[in-house]
DNA sequence: CTGTTAGCGCCTTCAC
DNA sequence: GTGAAGGCGCTAACAG
């Protein structure tokens, strides 16, 4: 297929300049012309070269979105309402944005290496989602690398992830979680509820997100007169699925047989301790509260249901969309905190008074 | 950020040619030459332009991946598989495709929108993942579309779909799931247990993985002497999450109380169906069993572990992105089937010999 | 090994 | 309203 926008012009008896205005519809063309252009495309099937009209043009259809794990539902939730504010709506004709979500694997050179490539296309917008690695080297070299996007006139912003360090300032939108807040939030309810023996199963260590949940646990446990060394003893780090989850809470029961609630960093771990808890004959939340955090679609869905916290993520996503297209003011100071709405329900419940349970 | 190639030719005092050399690496130059340009490309903070070299070289490093839904594991697990074996390899260094995810919503529209915007990027390849509609104006349009890629040199890869119309030969190489095989054999497992009501949760009609894994279904039961009305009658439609099967699940039973076994055609499904059992006191599988489709991480990790078919995921993503690289021989026929393995866990046992079942 | 010369396919001032 | 000409930034033959 080498049918280029002179064939068409040919076909059409045209100059190459009325194809291209009838193709970009900003400029006025006689009906006629118009119609004879129109034919002309579709006889010839032709498809114009995007690469030559983002040249010639100095502009791009491209729209990157970076996740950390894309068989993760978070990140698809959110990457699904990305993708649709920038380029769902097929009825309104000519909006032709390419919007596309590239897999980091959570790995710090994978993106860097997606930005880099989606600088080389001059990408539009670039929506980065989810937590960052905290090594203060990659810190740097990411929010140099998206500076330079930025100064080379793509939109970046950032959804679940902290602020860029203040010396990048306003060159990244940022649509950050209110994850301490969240975390501390639940782990309050557990304490209200008159837990005291509490685990809590992390994400993976390094990670921003990690950090700032187990940030607001520790909070809310100091707050209530709980020593440091203790929740820091009652802490593993897992990895966000589920058969990590399982194995955490096997962890923490080794450590702490008392134990009457476990908190998980997301809810593919709060899944994955009930099943361990469920099959060491242990009764949710009788015997021992479990919750999590997120809320994804099946959280709600479970026996029993499970008590998280809600992040709002396909309206985020959504939001980050507009943000990367332009159509919403940004936030004052480019940065906006997204709460997270803690969901109580069947999972967690006040301790048993006496600790008689079987541990087989 | 406007520095070009001149930038950086000036720079080093060399001319473009040399800078492209050094950039690309595949012609000879110099050990200091090229110290030279390297050095001013890091000063000048060089990125080349992707769309320019593409629009020179006639060459695209853009791989388009679609999926009917990027907050399903099932398709996050092959895009996964799809990415990674395309540019996943940083330390090989040069291999530098920007591999993308497209989320179709498994809207027949989108789905070609994304194609034509696939197109006009003149993507080096396309992968297509997951199941189609099964519209016959539809199908044709979008083999038409996929035929038209290839004639431009796209190379098109369908995984998990079936192969195109012959008339479109071997335009596009296909991995098909035996989706009918493994359908079947999952229910002969039942029937040789002795179940005979066997409920079936379908997925959305007019698809071609769900009439096919329907398919598979009614064919044992119908080897097996059962009435093709009766399977009928204990088949429902759902939307492959969870909820639509916790609601498919009661409305089975509420068709058939007598019901032994469920089959969900896929594994969030067969969840939702055992959260549905699970609510009304209904033992799993000591009541009635209940099967599952695609043998997803969870699925093997939940209480009681999910019967269900698996299908290698992960393998086919990769197969798929080795055959769009064109780094894998092309299957004979440019089309693979690709086998489900019947997967027999907890969930599945022999019925009861009395169906002396509570049904609040 | 390096520089020079043409385009790649399209958009966009300018004239008409 | 339409056509003609120049250039977007880079690569790919050619020469040397």
């Amino acid at each position: 297929m080498a049918v280029r926008l002179a064939d068409v012009a040919a076909h059409a008896e045209v100059s190459a300049a009325t194809v291209s205005r009838v193709l970009n519809g900003n400029y006025p063309v006689a009906a006629r012309t118009r119609a004879r252009v129109l034919r002309a495309v579709e006889e010839l099937e032709y498809v114009v070269n995007g690469q030559a009209r983002a040249l010639a043009a100095s502009s791009s259809d491209l729209v990157g979105i970076l996740v950390n794990d894309i068989a993760d539902p978070f990140f698809g939730i959110i990457a699904g309402a990305v993708q649709q504010e920038i380029g769902g709506d097929p009825a309104s004709g000519a909006m032709e944005k390419l919007a596309v979500v590239c897999n980091t694997s959570g790995d710090p050179q994978q993106e860097l290496r997606y930005l880099t490539l989606l600088q080389r296309q001059r990408a539009a917008a670039v929506v980065v989602v989810g937590d960052a690695a905290e090594s203060a080297q990659h810190a740097t070299a990411v929010a140099a690398k998206l500076n330079g996007l930025a100064a080379a006139g793509t939109r970046v912003v950032l959804c679940g992830r902290p602020p860029l360090p203040a010396a990048y300032a306003p060159s990244a939108l940022t649509l950050a979680f209110d994850n301490r807040g969240g975390a501390r939030r639940l782990t309050e309810h557990l304490l209200a509820l008159g837990h005291h023996r509490i685990g809590y199963i992390a994400g993976p260590a390094g990670r921003t997100t990690t950090r700032h949940r187990l940030a607001g646990h520790s909070e809310a446990m100091s707050a209530h007169g709980l020593s440091e060394a203790q929740t820091r003893r009652l802490t593993v780090h897992g990895t966000y699925d589920r058969a990590s989850g399982y194995d955490a809470a096997l962890a923490l029961l080794a450590r702490e047989p008392a134990l009457t609630a476990v908190v998980g960093a997301n809810d593919a771990l709060a899944l994955g301790a009930c099943a361990a808890l469920r099959d060491r004959g242990i009764q949710v939340p009788v015997d021992i509260s479990v919750a999590g955090f997120d809320d994804l679609p099946f959280s709600s869905d479970v026996t029993p249901s499970l008590t998280t916290v809600r992040l709002p993520l396909a309206e985020a996503g959504a939001r980050a969309g507009r943000l990367a297209m332009g159509r919403e003011q940004p936030p004052p100071g480019a940065v906006s905190r997204v709460r997270g709405e803690l969901m109580a329900r069947a999972s967690t419940a006040p301790p048993r008074r006496k600790p008689g349970r079987k541990t087989g």
